[in-house]
RNA sequence: GCGCCCGUAGCUCAGCUGGAUAGAGCAUUUGGCUUCGAACCAAAGGGUCGGGAGUUCGAAUCUCUCCGGGCGCGCCA
C-alpha cells in the first residue's frame, strides 16, 4: 500500500498542480471505514472547498473528472460529503504484492542512528520497568534497521554511580565481605537486589554512615583500592546478568559505554571548556547558587540549572550534556573499546580508557534516540538545551527523548509478591516499583513464570515433542508473551502490572500471534509433505504466474481482498510507528492481521480445496499474509516456534 | 505554585495527527473440533467518549475552563 500511495500521490499532484492551489503534503489518503467504500479515499476536496468556500461534493466531482484514469486504479467515485473513493485494480495489485514479497519500499533518511536503551544501574537484578524500556528500545532498533537505517544500539553503564557504591558499601560495611568472597555468591543479581534494599534502608536510618559512603564513592570514581576493584567486579558481573536477561527477550547491543571511561578520559573537561567558551554556562557570583557554574533555562526566566557545583564536581546533567555531544561526534574525542561478550557471532564492545590499536569506533550519529522514562523529561530537555546553547541546532533538533510511562504494581500484584503496603498508601490504585525498597517484579522471575506456564501448555498439547524442543518452545512463548505485552500499550499509558493479565496466552497476546504464524507455517509444511511443493516454490509460482482475484465468487473475493490489502500495510505501519514512536501501532496491526488470517483460513480451506483455481488464489493470499506476519513479529522481537 | 501525562463498554486498553455507523481483548451468554492445529472461529448483549463552552461542512481527536488521578520541578543520579 505504501508503494501505490506514493505513486498515486505523485501522479495526482502532477495532474492537479495547474488546476488547484495544493501542496504535495495536502494529498493524503485514508482507508475507508468499509470495504465497499473502496480501498483508499482522498479527503483533498474538503480542504480545497474550505479555502475557496465551495461545496466539497462539487469540488470532488470536478476533481475526479480532471483526474481521468490513474495507474493501478480501476474506478473512482465521489461519496459521502465529498470523498473521492478509489477502487484498486485487484489483479494488478495482487501481482505486485506477490512480486514484492519479502521486501520493503522504505528507505533510510539518516547517515547513522544511535538508539540508547536499557541503561540499568549495574547494582541489582533487572525488573519489569527495565523490560519495558528494553522492549521499546529494541523494537525501535529493529524497525529502523527494517527501514534501512544504519543503527547503533547503545547501553550506557553507570558503573561508578551511587547505586553501585551503595552495594559496595553493603558488602564492605554490612556484610564485611572482601572482593574474594563475592565469587562464591550465586544468582548474584538477585543477591544484590536484596542487599541494595537493605543498604538503602540502613543508610537512611544512620546518617552517620554517609561519611564512609562518600569515602567509598571517591575511591570508586578514581578506581582505587578494594572499593574501586569491588565496584568494577559488581558492575561487570551484574551487567552480564542483565545481558543474559535481555537476551531472553531477544534484545542485543552493539556497544556499552561506561561512566568510568568517561571519567578516566576526562570527556567532561572538553565539554566544560566549550560550554564556557560559548557562554552557555556562567559562574554565579551571588545568590543561592554562588560559586556554581549554571545554565539559564529557556521558558523559565527565574530558574537556572546547576551544571558544576561550588565544590567543582559536575552534576548528572552536565555529564549527560558531554555524553550527548559524544553521541553526535561533537566532542572530538572517542573511547577505546574492547570486546566484552559475544552474542551469536556478534561482538558486544565495551568502552575503556586504556589505549589499544583495535581502531574500533562508535558514536558520531546523525540522529539520536534516548529511551528513558517520562520522569526524566525535564532533564532530557535541559540536555537538548545544552546542545542548543553550544549552537548545535541541527543536533538538538535530532535529539529525541523517547519517553514512556512507568510500570507500576497493582494492589493484587503487591499481595502476590508478599509486599507490605506502606501506611497511608492503602487506597492507592497502584504502587511504584522501587529498587531502593526492593519492591518490584524481577524480570527473570516473570520470565520464569511465563516459561513454566508455557511449558505446561506445550506439554499438554504436544506431549510427544522431545524435551529440549518443549523447553525451547516454552522460552519462545514466554518471550512472545512478554514482548507483546510491553508493546501493546501506548507509551504514555501507565502499565499497572497484573500477573493474571501478563501471563495470559489467549486473546490479544503474543502467543495468539505466534499461534497464528505457527498454523500458517503448518499449512505450508503440510503442502510440502503432501504435494512436494516447498514454500519457496509457492513464492516463485506467485511471482511468475500470479493468479487472478477478479474471477472469484463475490464473497470470497471480498474476503481474500480484505486480507491481501491488510497484509499490504506493513510498510505504512512501521513508518507510522517510527514517526510517532508508538509501537503499539505495529502491535495492533500484527494482531489485526492475525485475526484476519485466522478468520480466512477457517472459512476457506486450502489444502483440501479441489478447485485448482480457488486453491491457487488462497495459497498465494496466505503466502503473502504469512510473509508479512513473520516479518512483523520479527520487528517486535517475537519468535515463531515450529509447533506450540 | 509552575510544567508534562492520563480520564473511552463491568475490567484492561485501541482509536492512524479533524473524516463516513466509536473499536478490540478479557469477563458474561450462545453455537462450532471426524477436515490445513479449538492458544481458534462465528454470534449476542454492553457507550451522556470525565462535565461544560468554543472553533467548522464534520470533534473521542483541536482551543478554553472546571472536576478527578498521576509524574516531574535538588549543589541526588
Amino acid at each position: 500500500m505504501h508503494t501505490i500511495k506514493s505513486r498515486l500521490r505523485a501522479r495526482i499532484g502532477e495532474i492537479l498542480a495547474g488546476a488547484y492551489p495544493i501542496a504535495p503534503n495536502d494529498i493524503d489518503f485514508i482507508i475507508p471505514p468499509q470495504a465497499k467504500m473502496g480501498d483508499l479515499a482522498l479527503t483533498l476536496p474538503f480542504g480545497l472547498a474550505k479555502r475557496q468556500k465551495l461545496n466539497p461534493r462539487a469540488v470532488a466531482q470536478e476533481m475526479m473528472s480532471r483526474l481521468g484514469t490513474l495507474p493501478g486504479v480501476a474506478r473512482m467515485e465521489v461519496a459521502g460529503a465529498g470523498y473521492i473513493n478509489l477502487f484498486l485494480d485487484k489483479d494488478a495489485f495482487f501481482a505486485a504484492r506477490l512480486a514484492a514479497a519479502g521486501t520493503t519500499a522504505l528507505r533510510p533518511a539518516e547517515r547513522k542512528v544511535i538508539v540508547e536503551h536499557t541503561n540499568i544501574n549495574p547494582n541489582k537484578a533487572a525488573h519489569i520497568g527495565h523490560l519495558r524500556n528494553t522492549c521499546l528500545g529494541d523494537t525501535l532498533v529493529r524497525c529502523l534497521r527494517f527501514q534501512g537505517e544504519t543503527v547503533e544500539a547503545q547501553n550506557y553503564i553507570d558503573d561508578t554511580g551511587v547505586q553501585v557504591v551503595d552495594v559496595v558499601f553493603g558488602f564492605l560495611e554490612i556484610e564485611k565481605k572482601s572482593l574474594a568472597d563475592l565469587d562464591g555468591i550465586e544468582r548474584f543479581d538477585f543477591y544484590c537486589w536484596d542487599l541494595y534494599a537493605r543498604t538503602a534502608a540502613m543508610l537512611e536510618k544512620e546518617p552517620a554512615a554517609q561519611a564512609r559512603k562518600t569515602e567509598i564513592l571517591k575511591a570508586v570514581e578514581h578506581g582505587q583500592g578494594e572499593a574501586g576493584a569491588m565496584a568494577a567486579y559488581v558492575s561487570r558481573r551484574i551487567l552480564r546478568a542483565h545481558l543474559a536477561t535481555m537476551k531472553r527477550i531477544g534484545a542485543a547491543y552493539d556497544v556499552l559505554p561506561c561512566e568510568s571511561s568517561i571519567l578516566d578520559l576526562r570527556f567532561w573537561d572538553k565539554a566544560f571548556e566549550r560550554l564556557k567558551q560559548e557562554g552557555a554556562i556562567t559562574l554565579a557570583g551571588e545568590g543561592p547558587n554562588a560559586g556554581c557554574w549554571v545554565m539559564r533555562l529557556e521558558d523559565e526566566e527565574d530558574k537556572e540549572k546547576i551544571i558544576v557545583r561550588s565544590s567543582g564536581t559536575v552534576t548528572y546533567v552536565g555529564k549527560d550534556i558531554a555524553y550527548q555531544m559524544w553521541k553526535f561526534g561533537l566532542l572530538e574525542r572517542d573511547f577505546y573499546y574492547e570486546p566484552f561478550a559475544e552474542d551469536e557471532g556478534r561482538t558486544i564492545w565495551m568502552s575503556t580508557a586504556a589505549p589499544n590499536e583495535r581502531g574500533i569506533h562508535f558514536g558520531g550519529g546523525s540522529r539520536v534516540y534516548n529511551v528513558i522514562d517520562t520522569r526524566q523529561s525535564y532533564l532530557q530537555k535541559v540536555v537538548v538545551q545544552g546542545l542548543r546553547a553550544l549552537h548545535f541546532e541541527a543536533q538538538a533538533a535530532k535529539s529525541t527523548h523517547f519517553s514512556y510511562e512507568m510500570v507500576a504494581l497493582s494492589p493484587r500484584s503487591m499481595k502476590e509478591l508478599g509486599a507490605t503496603i506502606a501506611a497511608g498508601d492503602e487506597d492507592k490504585a497502584f504502587h511504584e516499583v522501587s529498587g531502593r525498597k526492593g519492591l518490584g517484579v524481577k524480570a527473570d522471575d516473570l520470565l520464569d513464570k511465563l516459561e513454566a506456564n508455557a511449558y505446561a501448555e506445550v506439554a499438554k498439547r504436544n506431549p510427544d515433542l522431545p524435551e529440549e524442543t518443549k523447553r525451547r518452545t516454552s522460552r519462545d512463548i514466554a518471550r512472545g508473551a512478554l514482548r507483546y505485552f510491553m508493546l501493546k500499550f501506548t507509551r504514555n499509558a501507565l502499565i499497572i502490572f497484573d500477573f493474571a493479565e501478563a501471563l495470559s496466552f489467549e486473546g490479544e497476546t503474543g502467543p495468539y500471534l505466534q499461534y497464528t504464524a505457527v498454523r500458517l507455517n503448518s499449512i505450508f509444511r503440510k503442502l510440502e509433505e503432501r504435494e512436494g511443493r516447498t514454500l519457496a516454490a509457492v513464492g516463485e509460482a506467485g511471482r511468475e504466474h500470479p493468479p487472478a482475484m477478479s474471477t472469484l465468487p463475490a464473497q470470497e473475493q471480498a474476503d481474500a481482498w480484505g486480507l491481501l490489502t491488510l497484509s499490504s500495510q506493513l510498510d505504512d505501519e512501521v513508518l507510522r510507528s517510527i514517526e510517532a514512536l508508538e509501537f503499539s501501532h505495529l502491535a495492533k496491526y500484527a494482531f489485526s492481521l492475525c485475526q484476519a488470517c485466522n478468520g480466512y483460513y477457517h472459512k476457506y480451506p486450502v489444502l483440501n480445496e479441489e478447485d485448482a483455481g480457488l486453491k491457487a488464489v488462497r495459497l498465494q493470499v496466505l503466502y503473502s499474509a504469512r510473509d508479512v506476519l513473520v516479518r512483523a513479529l520479527d520487528l517486535m522481537g517475537i519468535p515463531v516456534p515450529e509447533r506450540m
